[in-house]
Parts: structure tokens; C-alpha cells; sequence
DNA sequence: AAAATAGTGTCTATGAGACACTATAGT
DNA sequence: ACTATAGTGTCTCATAGACACTATTTT
């Protein structure tokens, strides 16, 4: 979306004798809740602060934004450095900017979300100060609320700043936007069976849905196509598997 | 939401010897689309540039974040100061961040779309510069993409940096917040005939519903009552005059 | 009385939930 | 053969659109 515009010599002096530092400006970074689902629940990448303000408390990946970068950019490069991943679903989520939310400083922070299968997070193993954590939250549908950061054994980890603020909206962003966005293709491998999509969807919405109608929905919606294969070694019949065809509807 | 956090000494000379301005950082605006609907048509109010850059184009009203106040205080600051208006519908919208969106210097704008009934806006006249532009979108449904702004005679005004993807924006996120929020009402007066509520939703949707079910969807809802009142001297039949009843379905 | 819109009753089409049933791989 | 889950057919219920009708005010 580049526009070219013309500047009359009278345009480009005055742009030349602005002066951008007149002002204090305030810090702009960019927050990045990495969301998966697995074994049924929604899990979210934080890490181990081990630096002032909230030093071992848990956060969401973040980075300053680049003064030649654009959100979306700083936002996949956050998600490259502290997991390795790249080319998945990234979406802007919210701008938070209480000035009080980080005390070194006057910090604004544009959170995004990004989707990925567990398959794809194990390449981003290794890290002792990273963990998946397993989100929770207090509400139902599509109330809002924050949302609690818990370990393996359901123990709640602490969260920095105002994190738990952010993946609570996460949440609320994620069950809003199933209903009429394919984000649940997000979280599964190119091939899935429909129960797998199923377990995604009630992952997200936080209740058990439908089997008979979600399959009717997700046959009728268009957006998947089977693929002929099927499961094998279940132990029990084994599900076709399907694919997602980008853009199915019109 | 304040947390009060008690600080180890330690942390707290480490937050005193942050420096904050050893990087270079970007501006922070707030640009705020103040939209309304006036005859069957959704406006918004915009501001003729009278310096450079885009001097002479229609831009959204916008300022600066200070360094002490929250994006949303900075948004309901700017609507008071360019259309006198408080106490209105105001929502952060999307930041909007490309290098090259102004070319003066680094500027991140968080944008927010603010509602008000037409009555309220006849408070904000008197500025040649303002004007309250008809917004217009190629698009159908909820697929997204730019408004244009056009005048009283229909001609298109021309849109300063990307805020015709901003106000596209706008519309995109009014279409889909219509059918779960309850911004309808916050499009009309006190009270309000059924009718004029079903002109909101239609300039909205940018096509026409069906009276009927419109009717009992809004009856069912149980957000709106009766108030007893009726219209008068309409030249037909007066309709029942209902008001806003707020948390209506719990 | 005519005009114009408000408001009601009923039929139909659609989509979701419920439930009963059949199908099939692994053990 | 048994188990567990995949997948199908049918009924019911809730909701939206369509349509016909009645109600009420101003001119």
C-alpha cells in the first residue's frame, strides 16, 4: 500500500527543518503472546525475566520497536528471536499504554498474538528461562477478564507487568474470532481429523461443543477438503483426515 | 487496575539509573474517528490540514500522547479539544505504524473511533475547518478495506497519511461489532423510535434488514424498553418511543 | 376517506442440538 | 468378538425472512 506523493520544494523544506526531538517521546515496543494448543488446553510462551522491573516474574517475548521497522516486522522479529519461528499467523491484538504500566520508564506496548501447531514449538525447545505455560481464565464466553499463567502441575506462575491483562484478552480475541475467522486451521498440522479441530475449537472456547453439528458446520463451511488419507494405529476406527483450502467461502 | 508492587532497594536503584533516552524513539499520536449517522448515512468529522505535510487534505483529529496520560485519556482530550464533545462512546480501534505514514518523522498512531448522536454534534459547529464528511466504502459485508469521504455533493475529499484506511477500518469494526454490542445506541438520543434504530443499522451494514425481525430481535434482546411515550405530528401513525436499558441480557 | 407508517400473526426455510444408528481399525 | 471412536440419518427447537393483515395518526 505505498503511496507516492509529490512534494512541492516548499513542502520538502519545512519537512527538513522538523524537528522530532523537540518533545519527550515515549518508548513503543511490541508484546507477543505465542498461543498453541495442547492436551486440550490453550498454552502461551512466557519467559523468565532476569533483569529490574519484575525481575522472575513470567512475560510475554517483547523487543523495542526499530525506528525503521514497522509493528508487524518487529513483531515476527521478536517471534524469530526468543522462538525460532517464523512464518506463522501474527495478528496486532490491543495497544496498551497506562503510564504506569513499566516503572523505568513511560513504555507503550502494541501486543500481538501469534498461532502455531505444538509440532511446529518444539524447534523452539532448549531455553531453561522459556516455558509453555497453561492459560486460565475465570470467565466464560466472551465476558473478558485476565487470564492466570499456570505450570505443569496447575500451580499459577506469576506474571509481569500488566501480562495478564494482555492474555486475557488474548483469550476473549481468540473466542471471538472463531465463529467467523479460520484460526483454528492455525493450530493444527496441514493434515487434521476433525476431532483434532474439535478439541482445538473447545480448547479456545473453554466448553465442550457439539459433535454432530460441528462436523456439519465445518463440512458445510467449505473451508476443508479431505484429503483421502486416514488416521492409523488408534485403536479404534480411524478419521479421514482433512486439509484447510485458503479461502473456501467467497 | 493499579498494583501496588513493593521494590527490593536493589530494584530500585536500578530503576533510577535507567536511562531512557539512549535510544532514539518514535512520535505517539492518537487520531480519533468521530462518527455519527445523519440521514440514513454514516459521517465522521474531519479536520482540514493547514500546515504540511498533506496540507489542504481532510485528516482525522489527532495530537500527541503526553507522557504522563493514558492513550485513552489522550483520545477523549483530543475529541473534547477539536469537536467540544465528553462522556461519549470512545474505543481504541488498531495502532497503525509504517516507517513511511508520515514523513515528517517516525509517527505511531493508535487509532480510536468515537460515537455520538447527531443532535450532540450540532454543540461542535463553527469551525471552517471541520466538517462532517460522508463516508463511503467499495466494499460489502465485513470484507474490509478503505472509506472514502465525500461532501455534501457527493465529491470525493481527499484523505491526509492513511487515514482512509483507517476510517475503512472503522466501518469494518462497526459491521462486525453491531450484531453483539450494543453501539446502536449510542448512535441516537435518549429515546427512539424502533424505526430510527433500524436507519442506524441499515447506514451501517450499508444495505437494508428486514423490518420484522428486526423488530423482534431488538424486542427479544431485552436491551431496549418502553418507555410510553410516542412520536408526534409524524403525518401517520406514531411509533412507541423506547430507550436503551443498560445490561440488559446479564 | 385517503395516505402512510406502526405493529401483529403465521408460514416457511435454515441451522444447531439431541439421539439413535451403522461403520471400521486395532486388540 | 469386543472396544472405541468415526460417521450418517432423522427429529425437534429456535430464529430469520416473507407476507398478509390490522391499528392509528395526520391531512
Amino acid at each position: 500500500m505505498t503511496e507516492k506523493r509529490s512534494r512541492s520544494p516548499e513542502e520538502q523544506a519545512f519537512l527538513s527543518a522538523y524537528d522530532s526531538s523537540q518533545f519527550p517521546h515515549p518508548s513503543v515496543t511490541v508484546d507477543v503472546a505465542l498461543v498453541t494448543v495442547d492436551e486440550h488446553r490453550l498454552r502461551a510462551l512466557l519467559i523468565r525475566r532476569t533483569e529490574h522491573p519484575d525481575r522472575g516474574k513470567w512475560s510475554l517475548p517483547g523487543g523495542f520497536v526499530g525506528m525503521d521497522e514497522s509493528l508487524d516486522a518487529a513483531a515476527a522479529r521478536v517471534l524469530e528471536a526468543k522462538a525460532g519461528l517464523s512464518g506463522i499467523f501474527l495478528e496486532q491484538l490491543y495497544t496498551f499504554g497506562r503510564p504506569d504500566r513499566d516503572p523505568r520508564t513511560r513504555v507503550i506496548s502494541v501486543a500481538y498474538y501469534a498461532l502455531a501447531p505444538t509440532a511446529a514449538l518444539d524447534v523452539a525447545r532448549g531455553d531453561p528461562a522459556a516455558r509453555m505455560a497453561t492459560l486460565d481464565v475465570s470467565w466464560s464466553g466472551e465476558r473478558g477478564g485476565p487470564a492466570r499463567a499456570l505450570d505443569e502441575q496447575n500451580k499459577p506462575l506469576p506474571l509481569a507487568f500488566d501480562h495478564a491483562t494482555i492474555l486475557g484478552l488474548v483469550v476473549q480475541r481468540l473466542r471471538g474470532k472463531l465463529n467467523y475467522a479460520a484460526i483454528g486451521f492455525e493450530l493444527l498440522p496441514k493434515t487434521f481429523a476433525l476431532r483434532q479441530l474439535q478439541t482445538i475449537h473447545e480448547a479456545i472456547l473453554g466448553r465442550r461443543v457439539n459433535k454432530d453439528s460441528f462436523r456439519r458446520r465445518m463440512l458445510a463451511s467449505g473451508l476443508i477438503a479431505p484429503t483421502g488419507a486416514h488416521e492409523s494405529e488408534t485403536g479404534h476406527r480411524p478419521a479421514e483426515l482433512y486439509r484447510f483450502k485458503r479461502s473456501g467461502r467467497t
